[in-house]
DNA sequence: GGGCTGACCTACT
DNA sequence: CAGTAGGCCAGCC
């Protein structure tokens, strides 16, 4: 399997950044319309509890890369983002443009997230 | 070196 | 279901 399980901190700077990539090609493989938290971020590039260094790996993205961020969401399935802050409107928008639904200021991540998509995959259900 | 911060998470109340 | 507490670790004073 591609998971390699480090469970603990980085040995080195060099590791982090590293991983940092790692994280920017997760989040890029984000199907459209769908949505994953930053601890799942964080698992599937090797380090489960890292959750908070996922959205220091996104701040760090160059500008002139194409960084899907939007579609990371916090584990309520609620955007991160202060409610009256720009970014908060920009990633609200953004999701909607893809459909993506919030019922009271949350996303279904039964519906929306990864695990969500594979259960309707397998049991062939219409959304 | 020490202390605080943060686009977080889980477990518990 | 909402709120709290403790844990986590790279960056920045």
């Amino acid at each position: 399997m591609n998971q390699q399980n480090n469970s603990g901190p980085f040995s080195t700077t060099s590791d982090f950044n590293t991983w940092v990539k790692t994280v920017w090609q997760v989040v890029q493989g984000i199907p459209r319309g769908h949505v994953l938290t930053y601890g799942e971020v964080a698992r599937l590039a090797g380090m489960s509890r890292a959750a908070r260094r996922v959205s220091q790996a996104m701040r760090r993205a160059p500008r002139g890369m194409t960084l899907p961020w939007h579609r990371v969401v916090n584990a309520l399935g609620k955007i991160s983002f202060p409610a009256d802050s720009p970014g908060f409107q920009q990633q609200k928008d953004l999701l909607e443009d893809e459909g993506v639904v919030f019922i009271k200021g949350k996303i279904d991540l039964e519906r929306y997230g990864y695990q969500g998509a594979l259960d309707h995959l397998l049991w062939g259900e219409q959304i």
